[in-house]
DNA sequence: GTACGCTTGGAGAGCGCTTTCCAGATTGCG
DNA sequence: CGCAATCTGGAAAGCGCTCTCCAAGCGTAC
């Protein structure tokens, strides 16, 4: 083992009897080498057990192999702990699952990047120059001034979920209204009167769009008025949002929960409130999270393929990383209905 | 908005009218420079909207200012599945979570790495020139080589669970064996008289403390032994090993099961079969993770404070960065226990 | 036999930054 | 008032790598 100093291009050159740049050419694969040499220079490396220095390298190619994850929350303050929670919800494991099963085998290195209000500027400072090649965007808020920010500095990002504003930057997304309308149709078919819906908070573009494709479609289903109840993602927010609507209209007997989660706190209160699922009332969630098959009843649900979209989104981004003038694109998923028990 | 190049100390000097070794000092917050250069320097770096380059500096100063988590499956070939299948497991969440709490504050940033069995040498070849100034490791399969490749490179490293072989390298804990004991003597304080388990997977050093743990404390309330059926931490595997126990031995009557996440499942086989929960059948879960709030009884379980362990890793490491010499050192923490419903 | 084209390896100039070493300026004290 | 001691800012040497020239070396054709 050696002692301090790891080997270095010159050292593997000087056993080798060849030049640095002869090395170069032979670790980077690149030009003609004479295969002797090649040979040569391979065994120095095995020796001297030489591995490239990243930064020297990216000093020099101004490419680091590395993208970073930013979850921003331009609403919270920078030490705000609401960021922490985010990453016990199952939302984040699945992104970093998709990004990773395209990252890795492309060795490129994910980095993680939580950003406040505060912190836009720095990000986009530091992401300008070789902190990474390029950004996959969690935007957890409403109107985050972040995408705008990377597209004017002209940053590789490729965004999760559509932004609030129009801005030219590459997102991935599903077709939210698509998957209510799905739930939709799911509650009128089984002869659901009265139904009822569960939403996410207002401000956050999937949310709304769950809103309005689930009102254009119970509309187109003859009913004109759907009561709802809103909450922010939250089990706990879900039974409260339950609680009142079940409160208002005691007749329900189907209900649209806007994720997973709010549906499992909805679950509860209606089985303390003595109705059956799916008999009295009719539930149907959204994501097929981990948490839809745990429930009991199991939920039917809209499935969110985030794996997918997330590796989806490292594949655009990296594309985009090799010509920063690609075209700007969007790739939009259409989700399915899993039907389980709850409805 | 510059053209393209971004400004360089070099311009920032131009502009200020000084050298660039007196900017980097002033930017560096170093030695003393006179407080009027000092101003001019400042305003300089905001007129150029400078910002220093990362790799330049790690270059010379060879830290990158990065550290990663490396979730490590010896047993699992590195293109296999199965690992983005573990990111979605809470445990993921609340492990970033934790460091994130303390690395943010610290300016670190946080990198990605999964490794399989193949990647061990890259890996350690990698982190040796800066891929990062130090690694979190999450070791998942027992006889991980990992711990010991690391501590003989001299990289600074942390563990999250203690090694299954001893290895000269810091980690976190938690004292498994009183958490389970901590169960054991709530089930006997229930008056149960026909306890059984549900471990985890038997080659998993936590998974091994707690049976011990659990076993010791029985048979200091009197029972010699006690029935176990093991899982691998799934819901699912809970459910199966709920039932094989069931069958094995009809009038269980308190049961303790190695994580929340099976405990889930065994009392959905419990509720199938008709056993009322804790009348019939008192169950202790072990994680206190949100799956133990969304059961139903809530569970009653253990808690482990993942977080709070995953920062003090983070703090560990931090200091190990700082001075490689220190001392090798543990923390083992303390579990209580979480009264709720079902036990 | 000479000229010309092509291949191949080496020299060397940076990439942007930190940091050591030194010279010049300033101060303190005899 | 002079000399040593102290402080400040600049020049310059790298950190390890890539990549553009350039000079040989070789083969071919005239």
């Amino acid at each position: 083992m050696q002692s301090h100093r790891l080997p270095t291009l010159e050292d593997v050159a000087r056993v080798a009897g060849v030049s640095r740049a002869t090395v170069s050419r032979v670790v980077n694969g690149i030009r003609n080498v004479d295969p002797q040499l090649h040979e040569l220079v391979w065994t120095a490396v095995e020796q001297t057990g030489y591995v490239p220095n990243k930064m020297a390298r990216s000093l020099v190619t101004r490419r680091t192999g590395t993208v970073a994850l930013v979850v921003s929350d331009s609403e919270t303050h920078d030490d705000d702990p609401f960021m922490s929670r985010f990453f016990a919800d199952p939302y984040f494991g699945r992104v970093v699952g998709g990004l990773m099963s395209v990252l890795r085998p492309a060795s490129v290195q994910l980095a993680l990047q939580m950003v406040g209000a505060d912190g836009h500027k720095r990000l986009v400072g530091d992401l300008r120059n070789g902190q990474a090649d390029g950004a996959v965007v969690l935007s957890l808020p409403a109107r985050d001034p972040l995408p705008g920010l990377l597209a004017d500095a002209r940053i590789p990002a490729v965004l999760i979920g559509r932004p609030a504003d129009p801005v030219p930057i590459s997102y991935v997304d599903l077709a939210n209204e698509t998957g209510a309308a799905l739930a939709a149709d799911r509650l009128a078919a089984r002869g659901c009167r009265q139904i009822g819906m569960i939403s996410g908070p207002a401000d956050v573009p999937a949310s709304q769009d769950r809103i309005t494709g689930f009102r254009r479609a119970t509309a187109r289903h003859g009913h004109a008025w759907v009561p709802t109840a809103s909450g922010n993602f939250t089990q706990e927010s879900g039974e409260r949002a339950m609680r009142s609507l079940l409160a208002g209209h005691p007749q329900l007997d189907g209900v649209f929960v806007a994720n997973d989660l709010m549906a499992l706190g909805a679950l509860l209160v209606l089985r303390d409130a003595g109705r059956r699922v799916p008999e009295d009332v009719a539930v149907v969630g959204f994501d097929d999270s981990s948490a839809a098959l745990a429930a009991r009843p199991a939920l039917t649900t809209v499935r969110h393929p985030l794996e997918d979209m997330a590796a989806e989104a490292a594949k655009l981004l990296l594309v985009r990383v090799e010509d920063p003038d690609a075209r700007v694109s969007s790739v939009i998923y259409e989700p399915t209905l899993v039907v389980r028990q709850s409805a």
